[in-house]
DNA sequence: TCACGTCAAGCAGAT
DNA sequence: ATCTGCTTGACGTGA
């Protein structure tokens, strides 16, 4: 089974679930005014992508502004509970899997040690998150392995001495990624060996950085990292935006490069939840099952 | 109401 | 040295 997702922002609706404001005006009143509209958001694109078979949703990290900042103190997780609860329950009842993705901020094989510890900080706020919305450990907290400082070797021993010291409940969740300049799938395999993480195959990442093995051949080895209690393999599939040089985006997804894609993973026995990273993305997201319907690739998870 | 300077955070590669 | 991309514009002051 085949399950597409999209990240973060609904374009179809009005609402915003990843408003935020500039630190300087911080208060506990603008806060909540912010938490509470994005909270709120977050329902309604429950309910959208429910409607349109929308199975998968990567949920903001500005979802909470500030959450790892030491100027906030403020108790959201208690403040909100309720509909903290309450989009729990509605994430459980229309059976769609979420997982955060942190931004580029979070580097947890730093050489300084002060960046390892606001990373894991801020990994600690996607957890509190994810948790406070009674997820299982399938919602994945997908990160980059990082910086290579000049010294790969180290910079990979540093990510697993680090890793290490997380506690068990962040660990069970964290998923690395490959990138499209530093570190390969190859390295992720490296990686989860060591440590057993699971690993997120980004498509787009993997074609501008590989070691001149076929997508659909590593891919089985990226599958193995995953246990039944991680939920399906997760991959990331995303438009050219980095090839051109243009700065065009691609704003939809292209079929034909869909299709491509495709064909390299459906010949694996396996599920896969694919996560669109593309511009206009509940539209593409659709476009995409759509297409998955016309193949005879699709199956209605309710339905089941 | 709107223009526009600037926004918590890291890193690497291009310019 | 500075800018850019990364998941991507948008906050909010000042006129």
């Amino acid at each position: 089974m085949i399950r597409i997702g999209y990240p973060c922002i609904n374009r179809t609706l009005k609402c915003r679930p990843d408003k935020t404001f500039r630190l300087s005006s911080f208060s506990k009143s603008l806060f909540i005014e912010k938490v509470e509209n994005n909270l709120k958001c977050l329902l309604e694109i429950l309910d959208f992508n429910f409607k349109n078979q929308i199975y998968f949703f990567r949920i903001s990290s500005d979802t909470i502004p500030f959450a790892s900042h030491p100027v906030n103190r403020i108790k959201w997780e208690l403040i909100f509970k309720d509909i903290l609860t309450e989009i729990g329950k509605k994430i459980k009842e229309y059976n769609i899997r979420v997982g955060m993705h942190p931004d580029q901020f979070v580097v947890l094989n730093s050489p300084d040690n002060e960046i390892v510890k606001r990373s894991i900080k801020e990994l600690l706020y996607h957890l509190k998150l994810l948790e406070s919305l009674d997820t299982k450990r399938d919602a994945k907290i997908q990160i980059h392995i990082g910086g290579a400082y000049g010294d790969k070797k180290s910079a990979i021993e540093r990510f697993i001495k680090n890793y290490n010291k997380l506690p068990s409940s962040l660990k069970e969740r964290l998923v690395i990624e490959n990138d499209e300049r530093l570190y390969t799938l190859k390295d992720c395999l490296y990686l989860s060996e060591r440590l057993g993480i699971p690993i997120v195959a980004d498509y787009f990442h993997y074609r501008l950085n590989n070691c001149g093995e076929r997508f659909g051949e590593i891919l089985r080895d990226v599958i193995k990292t995953w246990r039944p209690e991680d939920g399906p393999p997760i991959i990331d599939y995303s438009s050219q935006k980095g090839l051109t040089k243009l700065g065009r985006h691609t704003q939809r997804i292209n079929l034909k490069n869909f299709a491509i894609f495709l064909e390299e993973i459906i010949k694996i026995d396996s599920d896969f939840d694919i996560m669109l990273e593309i511009k206009d993305k509940e539209v593409s997201a659709i476009i995409a099952i759509n297409f998955l319907k016309r193949k005879g690739l699709w199956k209605d998870p309710v339905s089941i």
